[in-house]
DNA sequence: TCTAGTGTCGCCCTCTGCTGGGGTTTT
DNA sequence: AAAAACCCCAGCAGAGGGCGACACTAGA
C-alpha cells in the first residue's frame, strides 16, 4: 500500500501522525478471549498527534486488541504524515527515526529525505537492542520517539494478540520504516506478522515478552492462557490491556490538557483538576478531625496519619524510627549509612538531603534572609534569629538551672557545655593544689580548693599558733624545740631561719650594709623597725614619724646580741612569707616586713 | 472516567546540638 | 595586669515533621 502523500516544506520533519493503513478488521478481545467486531477506521482517519504512533490511534484505551485477517497480518504498511514541528515538541521526539546521525543533520535528528530503511526489530526489543545498537536504543531511551517505537511495539503486540489471525494466535510485527516511494516527507513502517508469546500465568516478572523476530510459530489461542503485557520501557506488567495502555501514556510527554490560568499542561484531566484546584483554592477533601482540607485524599489521608491517627508505615530495619512517609525513611536511612548525595560545588560539604544543601550554600553566599524584626539583625537560619529574639527581645526569658550547682545558664546548650566543662566524670585524677586529695569532676575540685581559701590547716602541737603552709610550720616549730640549723660561718651564732642568718650576716658581717632607721619625730630617738618607733612614738606622745633618711647610719661594731625580741618575733613567725622583701630607701635599706614575717631587728642602739 | 491509595520530590519549618569568638568575671 | 574561667551569642549542621504538588496504579 502506498502511503498518504502529504506536501510539507522540506525543513519541517516528520512525527508519526496516524495510522494510514489498518486491518479491515478489528476485533475487540475482552478479558475472557471474547472477541467483538470492530469497524476499521476509513484511511482518512488521521487522528490528531498521538505519541503512541498510528497503532496506539486505532487501539483505543480499554479496547482490546484488532485482529487481523490473515491475509491482512502478513504485511501491514503504515504511512507517518509530516506534521509542524511544534514549540513544545522537541526534535529528539523524532531523533528516534535514526539509528545513526546523518552526517549534516542536526542532533541526530534528520528529515525524511534523508531516512533510510529501518528495521524495527520489535521483537528484538528495545532493551535488548541496547547493548548493540547502544547509539540507536539510547536515542530511543532519551526521547519520545522512543516511547513511540516501544508503543508501537505494544501495539504490534496487541494487534497479534487481539488476533490479527484469529486462526493462528499470537502474532507479531516485523516493522519496516522506510521514506515512502511516492513523496519525500513521510515514513512508511512496514509491518509484518510477528508471534506474541504465550504466558500462562507468568509472575509480571517474567522477560521476553516476545519471541524473536523470525519466528513463524503460531500456537493455538485457549481460554485458559493468560497474557501478561510487559512494557519493554520499564518493568510494568499488566494481564490488562486496558490498563496496559494506560501505563503505556506515562512514557509519552503528551500532556494534551492545559491550564488556562497558567499554561501548564497535564497528562490527564484529573491531574488538571487538582492543579486548577491549587489556584483556586478549592481543597474537597476535608479533615474530619481538624480544619484543615486538601486538594487531593492522598494529602488529606497523609495529613490524618500526621496528625491524628500517628501511622507510620514505614519502619527502620536499623532503628525504632518509623515514618508516615516513604522519602522520610529513604532520608532517614542516610543517617545510618552516612550518605550524602548532596555535594557541595563550592566546597567538601556533602548534605544528606537537598534542603541541608541549600542551607549550607548560604554560608557561601552571606545570604542572610531571616531579619529581626525589633532590630534588624539577620541570620542565616530561622531558629537562629528565633533564639535571637528569645533572648534579647523578649520577657520571662528562660533560664536553663544546673542540676549540679547553682548556676543558671541563659542556653541550654551552654548549660550542655558548662555540665561538660564542670560535672563530668574525668577518668585523670585532678589533685588539690593545696592538698592531696584528688577529684574527678573539675567543679568537685574547685569546690574543695575554695576550702583551702584562707586555711590555717598547719597547727602547732605545743601552742595555739596556726598557719596555711606547712614550711611555715616547720619554722615555728624550731621555736619550740630550739632547733637553729642556720649558724654564721663569722661568728658562732646559728638562726632557725635562713632570712636571720643574712640579716645577721649583713647587720654584723657586712662592711657595705647600712641599716635603716626609723627616727621618733618628738625625741629623736632612732629604731630599725617602724612598728618599734610607732610603738615608742604613742608612748612619746609624738605623731608617727618617718623613715630616717638620716644620711650614713652609723655602723655598730658592737657585738650582736640576739635581741630578746627576735625570738618573740619567732614565735610570732605567724605570718605566711618567711622572706624579706628590702625595700631601698634613699642611701639606705631598709628591711621592711613582708607579710608579718619579721628579720632580725636593727636597733640603732641596742 | 473517576477516585482512592500510594509514591516521589521539593520546600519549609522546628528542634537540637556543637563550635568558636567575644565579653565579663574571677583568680 | 595578665591569665584563666565562664557565659553570651551567632553560625552552622543533623534530624525529623509537615505539607504542596504532581504522578501513577488499580479498582469501580
Amino acid at each position: 500500500m502506498a502511503g498518504t502523500e502529504i506536501s510539507v516544506p522540506p525543513e519541517q520533519f516528520t512525527r508519526i501522525k496516524a495510522l494510514e493503513v489498518i486491518p479491515e478488521v478489528l476485533l475487540e478481545e475482552e478479558e475472557d478471549g471474547g472477541c467483538r467486531g470492530r469497524e476499521p477506521p476509513g484511511p482518512g482517519d488521521v487522528q490528531a498527534p498521538c505519541p503512541y504512533g498510528p497503532l496506539q490511534a486505532k487501539v483505543p484505551e480499554g479496547e482490546q486488541e484488532p485482529p487481523l485477517t490473515t491475509e491482512e497480518s502478513e504485511k501491514h504498511i503504515l504511512t507517518l504524515q509530516t506534521v509542524h514541528f511544534s514549540e513544545d515538541m522537541q526534535l529528539q521526539d523524532i531523533s528516534w527515526l535514526s539509528p545513526q546521525p546523518q552526517e549534516g543533520l542536526q542532533e541526530g535528528v534528520y528529515s525524511l529525505q534523508e531516512t533510510e530503511v529501518m528495521e524495527l526489530h520489535v521483537l528484538e526489543g528495545s532493551m535488548a537492542m541496547a547493548s548493540e545498537e547502544s547509539k540507536f536504543v539510547v536515542s530511543l531511551a532519551e526521547s519520545a520517539g522512543l516511547l513511540k517505537l516501544a508503543k508501537d511495539q505494544e501495539e504490534g503486540q496487541l494487534l497479534a494478540e487481539g488476533g490479527l489471525d484469529p486462526q493462528v494466535g499470537e502474532q507479531l510485527f516485523f516493522v519496516e520504516a522506510k521514506p515512502g516511494d511516492e513523496g519525500r516527507d513521510e515514513i512508511v513502517l512496514t509491518v509484518s506478522d510477528l508471534n506474541v508469546e504465550e504466558q500462562e500465568d507468568k509472575p509480571a516478572s517474567s522477560q521476553g515478552h516476545v519471541e524473536k523476530a523470525t519466528s513463524t510459530k503460531k500456537t493455538k489461542k485457549t481460554k485458559e492462557i493468560k497474557r501478561t503485557f510487559h512494557c519493554d520501557i520499564c518493568v510494568f506488567t499488566s494481564s490488562r490491556i486496558s490498563s496496559f495502555n494506560r501505563h503505556m501514556k506515562t512514557h509519552t510527554a503528551e500532556k494534551p490538557h492545559m491550564c488556562h490560568l497558567c499554561l501548564k499542561a497535564f497528562r490527564t484531566v484529573t491531574l488538571l483538576r487538582n492543579h486548577v484546584n491549587t489556584h483556586t483554592g478549592t481543597r474537597p477533601y476535608k479533615c474530619g478531625d481538624c480544619d484543615m482540607a486538601f486538594v487531593t485524599s492522598g494529602e488529606l489521608v497523609r495529613h490524618r496519619r500526621y496528625k491524628h491517627t500517628h501511622e507510620k508505615p514505614f519502619k527502620c530495619s536499623m532503628c525504632k524510627y518509623a515514618s508516615v512517609e516513604a522519602s522520610k525513611l529513604k532520608r532517614h536511612i542516610r543517617s545510618h549509612t552516612g550518605e550524602r548525595p548532596f555535594q557541595c560545588l563550592l566546597c567538601s560539604y556533602a548534605s544528606k538531603d537537598t534542603y541541608k544543601l541549600k542551607r549550607h550554600m548560604r554560608t557561601h553566599s552571606g545570604e542572610k534572609p531571616y531579619e529581626c524584626h525589633v532590630c534588624h539583625a539577620r541570620f542565616t537560619q530561622s531558629g537562629t534569629m528565633k533564639i535571637h529574639i528569645l533572648q534579647k527581645h523578649s520577657e520571662n526569658v528562660p533560664k536553663y538551672q544546673c542540676p549540679h550547682c547553682a548556676t543558671i545558664i541563659a542556653r541550654k546548650s551552654d548549660l550542655r557545655v558548662h555540665l561538660r566543662n564542670l560535672h563530668t566524670y574525668k577518668a585523670t585524677e585532678m589533685k588539690c593544689r593545696c592538698c592531696s586529695a584528688v577529684f574527678h569532676e573539675r567543679y568537685a575540685l574547685i569546690q574543695h580548693q575554695k576550702t583551702h581559701k584562707n586555711e590555717k590547716r598547719f597547727k602547732c602541737e605545743y601552742c595555739s599558733y596556726a598557719c596555711m603552709q606547712e614550711r611555715h610550720m616547720t619554722v615555728h616549730i624550731r621555736t619550740h624545740t630550739g632547733e637553729k640549723p642556720f649558724p654564721c660561718l663569722s661568728c658562732d651564732k646559728c638562726f632557725r631561719q635562713e632570712q636571720l642568718l643574712n640579716v645577721h650576716f649583713k647587720k654584723y658581717h657586712d662592711a657595705n650594709f647600712i641599716p635603716a632607721v626609723y627616727e621618733c619625730p618628738k625625741c629623736g630617738k632612732g629604731f630599725s623597725r617602724w612598728s618599734n618607733m610607732q610603738r615608742h612614738s604613742a608612748k612619746c606622745g609624738s605623731g608617727p614619724g618617718k623613715p630616717a633618711a638620716l644620711g650614713k647610719a652609723r655602723r655598730t661594731k658592737r657585738k650582736p646580741a640576739v635581741p630578746k625580741e627576735a625570738v618573740q618575733e619567732d614565735e610570732a613567725a605567724a605570718k605566711e612569707v618567711p622572706a624579706v622583701r628590702l625595700e631601698q630607701c634613699p642611701g639606705e635599706v631598709v628591711p621592711v616586713p613582708y607579710e608579718g614575717v619579721v628579720a632580725e631587728e636593727v636597733t640603732c642602739d641596742g
